[in-house]
DNA sequence: CAGAATCCTTTTTGATACTG
DNA sequence: CAGTATCAAAAAGGATTCTG
């Protein structure tokens, strides 16, 4: 584990103050819309650049217009992303990551890379705890 | 950025297969758990070591017995976190983290550890925007 | 094209009470 | 203590329609 050193130290810092951990801070709120359902994939679907409404959701299988539009909102609310409307017609759009958005993505990418680069030991370890 | 070959690397990956976009892969209903409202806080609170039920009711603010019992079992289905049961009386169990959990809580540490570390610049950013 | 608005269905969540 | 069962409330999500 090559990141064991920089665990310790966050992990020590929040034992000391663990904010996540208190319902109302603040940090959980922006926790909370990083980690959702679809603002995982919205970050993750921008982090090789900024891209159209309509291109974000044929990339992010299964999202409804209406879940799209809420969640680029929010992620733009909490100055992840950015939102620049071209006036033109038909309208163009597009949404890109701020750069505290482009560090955002990159430890979600941690996770969700980490993921998929274990899926066979994860799968395999979930069904053996089924039998 | 000491992350950005690793981050490249994975970004890269995930242009060619990019399996957590798919609506139906495996791996985006694993992300799902780890990321869910209380999961993400589970796995957090269980990084420093094995934790008792109630424990871990105290140290998350404000999960109802019910949600944390909910998130716990799918967790453990996911080969995350294991359970202990002792057969005493009155009852006591205990919860850790798997080899794979850790793995994957150290990840979600990265995320949290880095949302609390950059929380003023978050929230000025946030507030910057919604004037 | 990029959404806002509306309506409706499905999940999630929280209290509360009950049990081994 | 560590849950499960049940019910009601709230939130999330989806489909459809409409507009600049």
């Amino acid at each position: 584990m090559t990141e064991a050193i920089a665990a310790d130290a966050l992990l020590d810092r929040m034992r000391h103050k663990g904010d996540v951990m208190q319902r109302d801070c603040p940090s959980r709120a922006i926790l909370q819309h990083l980690t959702s359902r679809w603002g995982v994939l919205v970050m993750l679907a921008l982090l090789p650049g900024p891209r159209r409404f309509s291109a974000l959701r044929r990339r992010i299988g299964g999202v409804s217009e209406r879940m799209l539009a809420q969640t680029l909102q929010q992620l733009e609310g909490d100055g992840m992303i950015w939102r620049r409307a071209h006036a033109v017609v038909p309208p163009h759009v597009d949404y890109g990551l701020t750069p505290l958005g482009t560090e955002a993505a990159g430890r979600i990418l941690g996770l969700a890379g980490w993921i998929e680069d274990n899926l066979s030991d994860i799968l395999s370890a979930a069904q053996q705890r089924a039998a």
